[in-house]
DNA sequence: TGTCTACATATTGAATACAAAAAATCTACG
DNA sequence: CGTAGATTTTTTGTATTCAATATGTAGACA
C-alpha cells in the first residue's frame, strides 16, 4: 500500500484573505448570497471590515473553484448551475468514485477500514431508528444535519483510500457544488433513508467480497440514484419558480 | 445527442492579469522558471511592466490550477511533481477518459467525428513516413511538435465527445500538469511512433465496432504505456540528480 | 570558534489612491 | 411621451503606499 501522502495542505492562515474565503462561501453555502445574485467587492469588504484588496483575492479562488462566475470588467455573481451543469457534475462524481472503488477493491481494504466505513453506514441506520422510535415521519434539521455528515463521511472515507489527493481535490469540489447549488433536501423519511443504507451496505459488502465489478456497479447506481433526484428537484424547482414568474408577469 | 454546451468560457481578456498569467505560464512551460525555483512578483511586475496587483493575481490562479506553490508569508515556487504526483495525476487521467469513452463508444459516435479521430492519428503515421523517407532516426523539433499536437489532439477530441466541459476542464489541467513538469520528451523514433499510432487506431476500432470494453481496456493500457515511461523518466532523471549531487558534494 | 542577539534588508499581505470602463440617471429633442 | 445622447455615479482594474513578517548578516559574548 501507499504510504500517506505528505500533508501540504496544512495552513492554519490567520490571513484576511483566507477568512473572506471562508465567510463569502459561507454566506453562499447559508443561500444568502443567491444563486445568480451579484457580488459587490465593496460591501464585502466593509462587512469584513478589510479593504477590497483580500476580498478580490478571495472571490478569484472562490471562481476558480467554480462556486462564482466572472465577466472581466462586469463583474461576479454566484454561478446558478443549469440542468446540465448538475448532469456534468454528477458524471465527474460517477466517474471518479468508481475508478476509486474499483481501485479500492481489487487492493483488499484492510478490515479497519471496512470498519469505519460500516460505522458511517450505521450512523445512517441509528437515525431511521430515531424516527421509528419518536413516529415522526421526516428528519428534523439536526437530523438531516447529521444524515449530510454520515453520507459524506462514507464518500470521502472511500475517496481517501485512494489516497490519491487529487482525484479527493476534484471529488470534493464537485461534490461542494452539488451541495450548495442542487441541494435543498428535506422531508427524509425511514424509508428513504433505509434505502441509502441499505445501498452503502451493499456496496461494502461488495467491496468485502472483493468483487470490484459488483462494487463498482452498486456505486454506479447509488450515484445515479442520487443524480436522479437532483435533476427531479431541480425541474420541481424550475416549474415553481416559472409559475411564480407567471404571476408575477399577471401583477404587470 | 446532448447539445452543444454554451461557449461561457470566451474571454479575449484584454486585462494586464491575462497577460501576466499567459507570460508567467509560458516561462513555466519554456523551463525557464525552473521546478522548485522562486517566484518574485516584484521582478515579474518589472519584466511585464506593470504593478505587482495583477501579477499576483495571475499567480493565485496559477496556484489553484496546480502550476505554482505558495506558502503563506514566505513565497511561491513552481511546483516541483514528485513521483506520486505522476501516479496520481496519470490515475486521474485515466479515470476521467476512460469513463469518457466507455460513454462515447456507448452513443454510437457519428461517422465525421470518426473521421476526424483518424485525421488526427494518421497525422502521426505522416511522421512515420517522414521518418522513413528521409532516414533519420528521431523527429527532430519541429516534427515533436507536430507530433504532441496530433496526439494531444486525440485525446483533446475523444473528451470533447462527452460533451462534459468539466470533465474536460480537469483532464485538461492534468495533461498540461504531466507536460510541463513529467515530459522532456525527446527522441522519438519510427517504431515508437508506428506502436503510439497502432494504439490510436485500435482506440478507433473499437470504438466503431462499439465495443465499450473493449475501447475501455484500449484507452486504459494507451495511458498506462504513457504513464510508465514517464516514470522512467522521472527515475533517470532523478538517478542523473543524485550523482551530480554527489559529484558537487565532493567539491566542498 | 560557536552561538545568540540586534539590526538591516527583502518580500509578502493589506490598505489606499487613482484610472478606466460600465451602468444609471438626467436632459434635450423628436 | 419616448428615445438618443450626455453626464453622473458606481464598480472594476491597476498602481502605489504602508505594515508585518521572514531572511540574512554583523557583532558581542561565552
Amino acid at each position: 500500500m501507499r504510504a500517506k501522502t505528505k500533508a501540504k495542505s496544512s495552513k492554519p492562515n490567520y490571513t484576511i484573505r483566507e477568512k473572506a474565503y471562508q465567510y463569502i462561501q459561507s454566506r453562499i453555502a447559508s443561500g444568502d448570497l443567491p444563486s445568480g445574485g451579484a457580488i459587490s467587492e465593496l460591501l464585502l469588504a466593509k462587512e469584513l471590515g478589510s479593504s477590497r484588496t483580500p476580498v478580490r483575492e478571495a472571490i478569484s479562488q472562490l471562481v476558480s473553484e467554480g462556486l462564482l462566475e466572472q465577466t472581466p470588467n462586469r463583474g461576479t455573481v454566484v454561478v446558478q448551475l443549469t440542468r446540465e451543469d448538475i448532469v456534468d457534475l454528477y458524471e465527474l462524481r460517477e466517474a471518479l468514485e468508481v475508478y476509486v472503488i474499483a481501485k479500492v477493491t481489487r487492493e483488499h481494504l484492510p478490515v479497519e477500514d471496512i470498519k469505519r466505513l460500516e460505522l458511517l453506514s450505521n450512523g445512517i441506520l441509528a437515525l431511521v431508528n430515531e424516527l421509528d422510535a419518536t413516529g415522526e415521519p421526516y428528519l428534523n434539521t439536526e437530523q438531516m444535519q447529521r444524515f449530510i455528515t454520515a453520507d459524506r463521511g462514507f464518500h470521502t472515507l472511500l475517496m481517501a483510500f485512494s489516497f490519491n489527493p487529487r482525484i479527493r481535490k476534484v471529488v470534493d469540489e464537485t461534490r461542494l457544488l452539488i451541495r450548495i447549488f442542487a441541494m435543498r433536501r428535506l422531508g427524509y423519511g425511514a424509508e428513504k433513508l433505509r434505502k441509502i443504507h441499505g445501498q452503502h451496505a451493499a456496496i461494502i459488502a461488495a467491496i468485502v467480497s472483493e468483487d470490484p465489478a459488483l462494487a463498482v456497479q452498486r456505486l454506479a447506481e447509488h450515484i445515479q440514484i442520487s443524480r436522479q433526484e437532483r435533476l427531479d428537484e431541480f425541474d420541481r424547482n424550475r416549474r415553481a419558480s416559472t409559475i411564480e414568474r407567471s404571476y408575477s408577469d399577471l401583477n404587470l
